[in-house]
DNA sequence: CAGAGGATCGGCT
DNA sequence: GCCGATCCTCTGG
């Protein structure tokens, strides 16, 4: 699943009835038995929405400053996700400039976990959406692109041998160090 | 109840 | 490339 979103478009309904999009281009899989995944010790307060059937949002609040998107991925009670790494933004850029800041350019409004979140609104509100069914939170199909990349994932501390990163190839809107995405 | 650590980011060298 | 910010969550006693 991680890798069939790459190109997935994601959709975002603002309160204010605007709508964000951004084509997916970086995403990493956490599956179920993994120890780096946050579902490894069972179901807590935090992590539920990642046991949840398929499709559905796990929103994550980390160091103190960000949050991060995650996908559910398996059937009820399985506790796996893909999480959004970083998107290409298409539609509503100004917005999304509203929140990230007036001067930030394109390819770093929605490269990396937490700024993603931030250029489109997403916060621990929308945790445990389901994406099938939501008007604030969705997903659209789009292309998948030829040249898919894999390479281990980042900033883990367990697990990480991996090579549960996906990305697009060439993309200037993937995160991360250029060594890992060649 | 205290303590440690984290799927990050931005600023500085 | 390195470092600190910042706070929520989980663990162990």
């Amino acid at each position: 699943m991680a890798r069939s979103l790459i190109g997935s478009i994601l959709v975002r309904r603002l309160p204010d009835g605007e709508l964000l999009t951004g084509r997916i281009v970086e995403t990493e899989a956490y599956e179920a038995g993994d120890p780096s995944s946050h579902a490894f010790r069972g179901p807590t307060a935090r992590n539920r929405s990642m046991f949840a059937r398929h499709l559905h949002a796990y929103v994550y609040f980390i160091y103190g400053t960000a949050f991060c998107l995650n996908i559910s991925s398996e059937g009820d009670g399985v506790g796996a996700a893909v999480l959004i790494r970083a998107l290409e933004p298409l539609q509503g850029l100004d917005a999304m400039r509203a929140r990230r800041g007036a001067a930030i350019a394109d390819r770093d409004l929605a490269r990396g976990p937490g700024r993603l979140c931030s250029a489109f609104a997403i916060d621990r509100s929308l945790d445990g959406s389901d994406l099938e069914t939501d008007e604030e939170l969705w997903l659209a199909a789009g292309e998948s692109p030829a040249n898919i990349g894999e390479s281990v994932r980042i900033g883990l501390t367990k697990a990480v041998e991996r090579l549960h990163r996906f990305y697009v190839r060439g993309s200037r809107f993937v995160s991360g160090p250029r060594s890992l995405s060649p």
